[in-house]
DNA sequence: CCCGTCGTGCTTACGGCGTAAACACCCGCT
DNA sequence: AGCGGGTGTTTACGCCGTAAGCACGACGGG
């Protein structure tokens, strides 16, 4: 290493022993001088393109045409990039103009709305969602995926303003954080997840389809294991969760009868 | 580190240069000479002790009153050690008296018994579930938690045996390891899993009560935010799981009127 | 116009990590 | 008696995260 100079600027090099690349500023294209969201998008492209794993705080440096420690500038360390990863993620829900913060039709369309919202990002980042999933949260009750409190804010506040009590509204938080990661973490990790992109040189992805004799099930069913009906059960699972909470507003809105 | 001698034996210690410790035949209690099992019921003590990431091979070795490196006999390495860990938390099931691998009084009570048995595990070993949750499976249909083809053939067979179809039995087997995944990996991050058990000196668990004044209804609720519910709702998340899948069953069974 | 200050990235350095390789030792066999 | 295999130790390498100090360009007040 220690050469190949400046991935981006058009001056020929000069002949410096070190500190050489960056400034060419003559032009006028001077090389954004690297800023914390800058760091924190390459960190978000660099996972995605080569897994979780495979990020250290050096290799982040190249990535971005620097020297590793430079980093620790805009970031307090490995951690905080992590974490700082984790927000931008989902920070993108807001960019999503199909997700909405208030219920514009109705608390259903809103679940229904942030759900696939949430989906989208756990598809196009596979790599992060685990940690999205496992990082801690900043409060004890902020539960991934839903890991802001803006979000939580506004989940209470679309369900409570339709008619559910406090503790419903809760709950209702509780059920949904807890079906969108099992399933959404399944889903992705389905997807492979290669760790790395690229794996294991020899073949060992399934190959085994002997050696099942002990499992004839597994084996009979194999076929159907390996089918991906993760849209359509995602849908399904959210459309049933939806029902349960209809149910429960319902019922704590006429306490008739049984009364 | 270098001395200390052998944490068993009775001898007194000879004054040998190196390679001290163990022996101590004459008495008869010879210092079992550490196996794969060994290996791993200590790293999983340890794990659960002092956190995941305290996990160290040459901790490791000093945990077991070895040199670190003696445990690559055992294992080929980290990676290995760490799925052998997985593979002996999830075999505890096996153990557990409550739980049949199969079904003698129905499916539902088979799930039932599954589902609490495998949340037992996570509520014994949360540092380790996670790790359940996380690493890629043997084969890519078999799912977290439930990592092992014998429990999947289990699965399968207890519900094919009354009355599923080979999809619905499938479809089960998704949502079924969707909801414990969700449900237990959050149960589980809320139980704090403290990382390394003692963690930040300064305090800030919470603290902030404050500055929520931004988000007033989390504020609000915030006394319903921190309950935990986890029991009641995992009983009431599997009870409507249940309920589903028996619908399922039904319409299944009898396509009349439809038809 | 010059000079101090400041911000930014670079260099060096340290301790800890996972692991390959060679070595020492004990034990049970023949 | 000798020897061969298995088990634990030693040493060593390269990579990691990160603390500390350095070099240098940009900029603003005299």
């Amino acid at each position: 290493m220690a050469d190949d100079a400046a991935p981006l600027s058009g001056v020929p090099t000069d002949g410096q022993p070190h500190t050489r690349a960056l400034r060419a500023s003559p032009p006028g294209t001077a090389r954004t001088p690297l800023d914390r969201r800058r760091v924190l998008a390459a960190a978000l492209e660099f996972i995605d393109q080569h897994g979780l794993e495979a990020l250290t705080m050096r290799r982040m440096g190249a990535h971005l045409g620097v020297e590793g420690m430079a980093l620790y500038r805009h970031v307090t360390g490995r951690e905080d990039l992590l974490d700082g990863v984790v927000e931008l993620v989902v920070d993108e829900l807001y960019g999503d103009p199909e997700v909405y913060l208030a219920p514009k039709h109705g608390w259903q369309d809103y679940l229904q709305r942030l759900a696939h919202g949430v989906r989208q990002i756990a598809l196009t980042h596979p790599a992060v969602f685990p940690l999205i999933a496992t990082r801690p949260p900043a409060a004890p009750w902020v539960r991934p995926p839903l890991r802001s409190l803006r979000w939580l804010e506004s989940f209470l506040d679309a369900l409570t303003s339709h008619g559910f009590s406090d503790g419903a509204a809760v709950a209702a938080y509780r059920a949904y954080t807890s079906f969108l990661l099992g399933h959404l973490l399944l889903e992705v990790a389905q997807r492979g997840v290669p760790i790395t992109a690229l794996d294991d040189p020899e073949g060992a992805p399934d190959a085994d389809e002997r050696s099942l004799t002990e499992f004839p099930l597994v084996r009979r069913l194999s076929p159907l294991l390996a089918e991906d009906e993760s849209a359509a059960e995602f849908e399904e699972s959210l459309e049933n969760l939806l029902e349960r909470l209809q149910r429960v507003l319902r019922e704590s809105q006429r306490p008739r009868s049984t009364r």
